[in-house]
DNA sequence: GTCTATATGACGATAGAC
DNA sequence: GTCTATCGTCATATAGAC
């Protein structure tokens, strides 16, 4: 009946799981158990078993989907931008969608900031090429906004780049709802501390 | 014989537990085996328990030591300090300290960072207390420098020292000696960033 | 104080009924 | 596909010898 074919339903179902996975991880933290995410995921846990082969291959893909959904919201808020914009213009507005991604408008990208590290080392090391791609698209808006001359000599991009996915990766230990500071608020002080630092101007 | 009294063999053997539980933490963050812990402190895991209570009661003290290390070394560089230094000189010298403790002066200091954001719900709130005395500390710090007009009108003083913790803590994922950058450099770059941001100037 | 040996319990993982 | 039931493993924790 349904002329456009929806997706399988183990497809859904699989979904379902990773959805509650990526809630319970951003919530507890690496050390969650399959039990919590199997209630939340309305199923036992043995049932998880259907879907994923290990505790291990449900942890890799909410981190795989962690950093692809940081990315995607990274990416559609810098190709949003005009073509006009400048290398610096094109960093405040990644600095602002990857700290709004953790706070909260994708339970994966917060998963996977929360946990990335907790890793044990097999783990880790799966992780790192997807980790990898990400921070070289940072190193490229870090690259060009430094060669534009945009970037003050004395600092050390690679450096400023760690440091600042610290300082939003963070955030997602701390920054909770009724705060008295909203996700954009903070997102713009994250901008303007990176960008003119703390000293009155 | 001896004069002076040394501290009691028990103390020490504590203390070695100690070192060698901040040493495995910070290698290996929350998860690392109690085994592991005894194997570095030369003994059998069920030795441990002569020592401490329970694996809980380790990390509390882990944690513990942690602060209060950070704590030592912040409060000595700002204590070296001049009594004519400016509220930002004791904030940079702050930031400097704390940054260094993290990256290898303390194991303590560099397991607590690495470790406080995989705690579970029990151990967190038990580490609450130490966490807020410290995190006070700088808010007298960062407080000073805005009563003085040093911070720019626009900084939410609360969103920066958070920042600054998650950059300064995030280190302890990523620094290594060999990378090309002196812990020093590193702590004046996060000084830098901090104060002036990206931007050339 | 530290050892060996063992108890305990939790959790990941599997098997088979439905 | 999900359930119940159970296995196996591993790490914390305890008991008692030395």
């Amino acid at each position: 009946m349904s002329a456009a074919p929806r997706e399988a339903k183990s497809v859904r179902t699989r979904r379902r799981i990773l959805d509650a996975a990526a809630e319970v991880f951003s919530e507890q933290g690496y050390g969650a158990r399959l039990s919590d995410i199997a209630e939340r995921a309305g199923m036992k846990t043995g049932s998880l078993y259907y879907h994923f082969d290990s505790r291990e291959d449900l942890v890799a893909e909410v981190l795989r989907l962690g950093i692809e959904g940081a990315w995607d919201q990274v990416a559609a808020a810098v190709g949003r931008l005009p073509s006009t914009a400048t290398p610096m213009e094109r960093l405040a507005a990644a600095i602002r969608a990857h700290t709004l991604s953790i706070v909260g408008r994708s339970a994966y990208a917060t998963a996977q900031a929360r946990i990335v590290g907790s890793l044990p080392g097999e783990l880790a090391r799966a992780h790192r090429k997807d980790q990898r791609a990400y921070g070289d698209s940072w190193r490229d808006l870090f690259g060009a906004a430094q060669r534009a001359g945009d970037i003050d000599g004395e600092i050390d991009v690679f450096v400023a780049q760690m440091l600042a996915f610290g300082a939003m990766n963070w955030t997602s230990e701390w920054f909770r709802d009724g705060l008295g500071t909203t996700p954009e608020q903070l997102a713009d002080q994250a901008v303007l501390v990176f960008f003119h630092g703390l000293s009155a101007r």
